[in-house]
This record gives structure tokens, sequence and C-alpha cells, in this order.
DNA sequence: GTAGTACGATGACAGATGTAATCGATTCGA
DNA sequence: TCGAATCGATTACATCTGTCATCGTACTAC
């Protein structure tokens, strides 16, 4: 549960915390923009399954592959190694960083100011 | 140079961003706290320098590595990446995930308020 | 009932990564 | 001058990742 999740699954994850219950097929449909093979989708989704991440529950001969960890959970995790790793764990710098960058359009600053707000209080 | 930089690397790059031009033997001595043996900065130096992150410069019997890559251009394209992915592309529902969370203190929070005030300008 | 089809399981394989030992050449100290 | 120390280069090797093929089994449609 604690393992970490590769892109390529997390492609896979995202659809099993948009849609539900799928299964392999079903997945794979929703992943065909991806370019991957039905196998490809089914390994993801067993090392998924190995790593405690989607459950599986039966469904007459096949799985129904549910997501087990949240995705409020695992994005917490990813911000939290990349603002430690780039940032020294501090999350002022990242923003800084991007508004830097021109990587926030006004709407985004409008965006972070009622944020700002709603956190002071 | 487009070539990613693993963790290690990372790490690695840290020492040199920080404190310019230095040998295999100082690079290890500045990352001692990473518990690696000299082999292994070596091997990673090695590698920064096949993809071009990293120029050798020989000084007599060895090299001096520098940094060639900016810091700054490394960490907007991780972060690009990881906003892109966890948050669709979005600054501001990271920032939010991370209050959310109560991952920024309140300090953070006025550095935040000032720094907008700025981009506002 | 048998030929195809659809499952999950297992095997494959190349490239990246983490971590390190070893090697050939060189230099330096005694 | 000769052994020790030190370089970068080469080799090693297990694990993870991306990507997919194949296999044994069970169902489905004729």
């Amino acid at each position: 549960m604690t393992e970490r999740i590769s892109e390529a699954e997390w492609q896979v994850m995202e659809v099993l915390w948009r849609q539900g219950p799928l299964t392999a097929q079903a997945a794979a449909v929703e992943l065909a923009g991806m370019g991957w093979t039905l196998a490809t989708v089914k390994t993801l989704l067993s090392r998924l399954a190995a790593k405690g991440a989607v459950s599986t529950t039966e469904d007459g001969r096949r799985f129904l592959y549910a997501p087990v960890v949240a995705r409020g959970d695992i994005a917490a995790g990813e911000s939290r190694r990349l603002v430690d790793r780039l940032f020294g764990g501090r999350a002022t710098p990242l923003v800084a960083h991007l508004a830097e960058r021109g990587e926030l359009s006004s709407a985004d600053i409008a965006e972070l100011e009622a944020l700002i707000r709603e956190l002071k209080q």
C-alpha cells in the first residue's frame, strides 16, 4: 500500500478513479488514447493488484478492478516528494517558480488569491 | 540534455549546483550523508556526463565536474510534469491540495500572500 | 461437442536505476 | 624504483518499468 505507483500505472488508476470498478477490457477501452495493447493494460492492472493499489472482485470469469488507495493520498505523497526534493520542502518556492516561468495565468493567480484569502480565516 | 535526471542523480547535481566544479572525490565527501561509496558517486557522475547534464574538464589526472543544465530548468520540467499528471496542469489545485493536507504553515501562507500581491502588479 | 474467443497468469525482454567491485593506467611517496 | 594510492572506465547485477506475447483454461456459439 505504501508502494510507489509508476507513471503508466497512474494512468490506469486515473480511469479507475473516474469510472469506478472496471474489467480489464473496459479499462483498456478507456485507455485507448495511450496506444497500449490489452495485454499491456492487463499487466499494469496485475502489478497494481500485486502492490495492493487496486482490489479484484470476481465477476463471473473475470475481475472487476477497483481502486483501493485514494487519489488524494497518492497525489499528496508525490507532491510532497517533489516539493521536498526540488524546493527544500517549502511550497512557496514552487509557486514562485511556476510564476516566474510564466506557468501561471492571471486566472490562476486570481484563483490562488481567493484560496489564500480562504486559508487565512 | 533533454534526458531525465534520476533521483540519485539529482542529489549529485545538488552538490554541483551548490559547490561549483568538483572532483568526484570532493563530490563524494559532500554526499557523505547519502551513505554511498565513492564508486557509486563516480557512476552517477559518469551517467550525468553521458547524458550531458554535467561537463568534465581535465584537471591533471582527474576531472572537474560542473553542472551544464540549470537547476531551475530541471525543477521547472519536473514541476510541470507533476502538475500535469496529478492536477490537470493547473497549479492552484496543487496549492489547494497542500493546504488541505496541512502542508502549509501560516508562514507559508503569508509568504504566498506576499507573492501573489507581487504577481498581481 | 468442438472451434473459436476471452480471461487471468506467466514469461519475456530491453532500458533505466541504484549500488558497487574491479581494472588498467598513472602518479606519488619512500 | 617500486609499491601504494588514485583516476576514470568497464563490468556487474538486482530491481523497476514499459511493453507485449503466449499459455492454460473456461465459456460461447454453432
